[in-house]
DNA sequence: CCGTTAAGTTATCCTAGCCTAACTTTTTTT
DNA sequence: AAAAAAAGTTAGGCTAGGATAACTTAACGG
């Protein structure tokens, strides 16, 4: 679906779909800013954009996705969040270095790797309860910040989950 | 350290380490087979390489790391191995999938998430114990495959480290 | 030891994706 | 309503990293 697409041209199609949705509209300078590149290079991108009849622009005017276009981003921006927030919420990487890694590696994760982390995501935030960290991830996160073993191992009797 | 490599060269170096030691020389033509390319796109990232002093290259002949070019592919190889560590035995990825994404992701991880995954991964690793799976995780894997949720939502008594 | 084949090399070309400079259109200010 | 500023566009250039075609060197079998 957006296999055809290269990382660059998902990358502007999911900055117009953001903009779109946070400012309210979307237009060249804005991407440009965005995407840290300059108005011309946002406009060539469109071109191809266009030509796959995923954006609209009139001449001086506004970008907008059409639905084909809005579906694909979309689909992007979900790998987006769902890499995101395995990261930050689960390996406890900073904020704005989880958001520039997933910006990153949202290009390179295979179908059959996303649906993995889309569940592992879907697991540490549905059990035991949504808005509960699990047992395992506050171990885990003691763990990385102080290299500290889950309390259990020393504790024979079984039960925490490491067993 | 890597920071001045490209991807590309990064995938060349991390070959030419792989290949001498699993076939005990790299040539220009096992790198090509390996990273699916020409030849001669093979010789000129090697003169990048060599520029670099990471490679050492006679002609019409074998290529060899320099030590700092191993150092460096270690380096390279050691990221690569963590991600499909995580793919494979936690995920749950096929281990050609895995091993393809690894490729491709090594490339965009910030230092900040490989050590957490390096964290993470060393930490399923070793509790409970080395070779025995984790609960948490046997129970991640059964809701993959699924969708049924760890036993111990039911089981208000606690103790399954999932409260 | 010579010819064939395989490996390595060189020269040259192509594309994607960015850039700057210069120009046009639109919007805003006065 | 004209000038200035801001946004959009076009033309053209550059680099990385691939490719092909044609050539050179090395290796090997008869």
């Amino acid at each position: 679906m957006a296999s055809n697409l290269s990382h660059s041209a998902q990358d502007y199609l999911e900055a117009i779909f953001l903009l779109a949705d946070r400012e309210g509209f979307a237009r060249v300078k804005n991407v440009a800013d965005h995407l840290d590149v300059k108005k011309p290079s946002v406009v060539s991108a469109i071109k191809v954009l266009m030509k796959k009849g995923l954006v609209v622009h009139q001449h001086y005017g506004c970008l907008e996705l059409t639905s084909e276009g809005e579906e694909l981003a979309k689909e992007i921006h979900r790998r987006h969040q769902v890499l995101f927030r395995f990261l930050n919420h689960i390996l406890g990487v900073r904020t704005e270095v989880a958001e520039a890694d997933a910006c990153r590696l949202e290009h390179h994760i295979s179908p059959q790797t996303l649906e993995l982390l889309i569940k592992f995501v879907e697991f540490t935030e549905t059990f035991p309860e949504r808005d509960k960290t699990p047992k395992w991830l506050d171990y885990f996160q003691k763990f990385a910040a102080t290299g500290e073993a889950p309390p259990c191992l020393n504790d024979t009797s079984g039960g925490c989950g490491f067993k």
